[in-house]
DNA sequence: TATGAATGAGAATTCATTCAT
DNA sequence: GATGAATGAATTCTCATTCAT
């Protein structure tokens, strides 16, 4: 059996699985998700669900193959010649949003980072890894230059990441410590951040 | 019938499931792990678990209770009279110690929140919104001083909170990305983090 | 291990289990209940009950040995020399009476009944038929006197026994079709059937 | 999400698994009774099966739906302007014909009985007390027409039932009361009934 | 005697996957 | 492509019984 390529009703059935397929894995988790209840969602039947997507494991690899690219992309555009403050405003804004507009996407990395990411370990050692050190590389020129304050880029990054992606992981933290379900805590939580990244907690 | 107090081989054996149950939630999440799996790492058989704890359920609110008055601790020590950036450099330092140190109970704690708090959130909203709004107003206190950079206290709780225990929960994905599974990752995470709460990317 | 006859401790807590024991067989049958059930209901716990009736099945039968011998006495009264109206009206007021008091062994023994008399079954075909041959022989006595309208004896025995017990065994449908839960049923059934059973439907 | 109308082969093993199941549940109680002993009757896989019926107790409650309109039949078919003596026999007739050829019905509803009605009060205390009543008021109507002897028409029903019903319910005892397991015992019965309860026990 | 602890054998139900059409 | 039907392998929980003290 040749591997043709897809008609377009494979296409947009395979869309629609994915689209149901990320609701019910980000709220379940990959063993609390049922084929069944992606089914369902995708308004479609069992079988015809198995069709498009042989396992249920093959459909939790396709929603997490797409994802890092979409996620890293706000820190794939630092550019190295802007201003380095801007650039982390930029770099924040952008996460906030993501977490904002895609919190299901970021809570099924999340879940698979909290299972030891058995799926997603090659990727982390290999494109993701690759990706991190060529942007921390930049950070470090600008630390370098003097234009922020030196530290480990790594770390950094990872504390962008981890205060934005919050917003969406521990979203029902969120809303209850703040009591408030309305969309203003993102734009809160950007400003709180730009403030405590850009100017640190002193005054000066 | 009044419920009698434990008896020694009671503590005993609740103790050691617990432990066991730890590994396993926070491994694979409640529905991932398995009575099986948890009476396996415990060394007991399953219906002997069962005696103890009469459902899966029941051993994983078990856990939870304990959880959160553990993991508060370095919040609630805030000392309102003390020195605010010193303050905050402990805190930092003993949530990175407690990721370091309790790893399973922050990925249970995860878990939990990716889930939506099925369990947990009436603790949520009562209790751990009782505290965080106490130490919000600690907060707030230094900054309305003069002492702290003026900004929203919750998002700055938040942030300390994501950043460390990002350790903890993401850690595959830090190893992945500094290629080091050696504890140093820590105590380059305390630091960094400090660094970057209290002083703030902008060179001075 | 020779059999020593019991202490005064046994015998009591025998009958305690008995008595427990009746009324869980009653109500659940012998499936549906659980020796936890037994036990919780006697005020003791499972392996004490065990010590005193090696295994459920031992309970169980030893409640059924007492009944056959209390739940026939009134059969067994049946006065030969008697006038076999009275007789017959006697046995009916006895049995009727039994049905009101001891309803929980009626059910059981109706349990056991309707499971196919696994355990009762040499019972039925050798004491019991003997027992019936007897007073069926009694009753065919006064038939052949012309004291009673000749029929089948044995099938009028199973008409007295099915209408007095209908009201032990069938009691949750005999209240509801009344709509009356007060003790009233039994005396009026005891008139109702002795109208029936000595008169006939018909007027004379 | 409407209910679709089952297909063909749905009707055809719903009701295989019927069959099988009140085969097993007359014979075991519910309690007694396993999907599995249901499943292997019904030569269908317990997962097949549980296709069809998703609980053990949906399989319990379609049986018992089926069954009061099935067994009250005779009794409904009393006419108010015949002759109260043939229909009286009539009804006799035709609840001892259901006895033989419907026993397993029969003891499905008295282990329903037995157990003390949980699933079938609701149609107790409704349907089948306004039928009772129904029917009860034509006896009445006998009876005050002077062409029965007065008595509580509801306890006559009773009788009638108790005494049909317990050549089906009883048959164990029955067969071993009369040494005899062909199916004269039906013949015998419902002449000696017909004989008691018309013409009563006294000769004339 | 009495009971807390332990367990093997179920029993109901779930679920990913396959079959048949 | 699509779906109703079918199933083997779990999975949670129950329960009679035994063990140990």
């Amino acid at each position: 059996m040749t591997t043709k390529k897809p008609t377009r009703i494979q296409t947009k059935n395979r869309a629609i699985i994915e689209r149901a397929a990320l609701e019910i894995f980000s709220r379940d988790g990959f063993r609390g998700a049922t084929v069944d209840a992606i089914a369902d969602a995708a308004g479609m039947s069992k079988p015809n669900l198995l069709y498009y997507f042989p396992t249920k494991d093959d459909v939790y690899r396709s929603l997490l193959e797409g994802l890092l690219q979409h996620w890293t992309a706000p820190l794939l555009d630092l550019d190295p010649d802007g201003d380095p403050a801007e650039q982390i405003s930029a770099f924040i804004d952008r996460k906030v949003e993501l977490a904002r507009d895609f919190p299901m996407e970021s809570r099924l990395f999340a879940g698979e980072m909290l299972r030891g990411a058995p799926i997603l370990n090659d990727v982390l050692v290999g494109d993701l890894k690759a990706l991190v050190d060529r942007q921390a590389a930049i950070i470090k020129g600008w630390m370098d230059g003097g234009h922020l304050k030196p530290m480990d880029p790594y770390h950094l990054i990872f504390a962008i990441w981890a205060t934005t992606q919050h917003y969406a992981d521990f979203d029902v933290q969120v809303c209850a410590l703040l009591n408030d379900k309305s969309d203003r805590r993102f734009d809160a939580a950007a400003e709180a951040l730009k403030t405590i990244f850009v100017e640190g907690l002193r005054p000066r």
